[in-house]
DNA sequence: TATGAGATTGGCT
DNA sequence: GCCAATCTCATAG
């Protein structure tokens, strides 16, 4: 038996208050997003990833990032341009949309100046609109699991390998929007689920927000 | 050319 | 807690 704050919320009741209302959400423009991959990491914590879908609008503020750095061992473009990692290496505000496992997509912003391989990998939203559609996509109605993850927040969106690459700037149906003036508090981590340079400090998340994935001593 | 690991998740023990 | 699913790349042979 589901407990009440598991199940499904009417649209306007569904953003825990947080965010402003839809008509306060603007786009983020290309010269708004810091180029340094740190400091992009921390800038998109509470902002939001819209999706503009046959659907409806799809939307969640980002409540978690962890930043892959250039010179990163930990980096899908540690070892320079391939075919997967090309978007790493655009303009920053890029989509770069990469397959793990085999079964699961994740979506990275890309950072830093052309010809620099960094980005910035969401790893978890806190859903706003669409939420009924991000359910039925992911098969659950558990609010709090709908994109919480990385590979969960990419198939909540709707976001697979064919955004890979999609600029996040230029109108498109695929893009980075601010709410209202919310004040977000930053806790930073190790990331999650690496080997190499596990040790850096490259995840950022806003404390005490349940919708922030990894163990409880990672979301305090 | 073959094989193993990886920025994950859901289902089962 | 363990394990399979199954794609891309790095490394080995």
């Amino acid at each position: 038996m589901p407990q009440p704050d598991e199940l499904a919320q009417p649209e306007e009741l569904s953003t825990l208050s947080k965010v402003s209302t839809p008509s306060a959400l603007r786009r983020l423009h290309r010269g708004e997003l810091p180029s340094d991959t740190v400091l992009l990491a921390r800038y998109l914590i509470g902002k939001l990833l819209v999706h503009d879908v046959l659907d409806g609008r799809l939307s969640g503020r980002i409540v978690e990032t962890e930043a892959y750095v250039s010179d990163d061992a930990a980096s899908h473009a540690y070892r320079g341009l391939t075919t997967r990692n090309r978007s790493m290496f655009l303009e920053r505000g890029h989509a770069y949309v990469y397959r793990i496992y085999g079964a699961w997509d994740c979506v990275n912003v890309s950072s830093e100046p052309p010809g620099t391989g960094a980005g910035v990998l969401l790893r978890a939203l806190e859903p706003v609109q669409g939420v009924t559609v991000m359910q039925a996509r992911r098969g659950t109605t558990r609010v709090l699991d709908l994109a919480r993850g990385p590979g969960r927040l990419a198939l909540a969106m709707q976001i697979d390998r064919r955004e890979d690459g999609v600029d996040l700037c230029a109108g498109g149906p695929l893009w980075l929007g601010a709410g209202g003036a919310a004040a977000v508090v930053i806790g930073e981590s190790v990331r999650i689920g690496i080997t190499r340079e596990a040790e850096r400090r490259l995840r950022f998340y806003e404390r005490a927000n349940p919708f922030v994935s990894g163990p409880p001593r990672l979301r305090a």
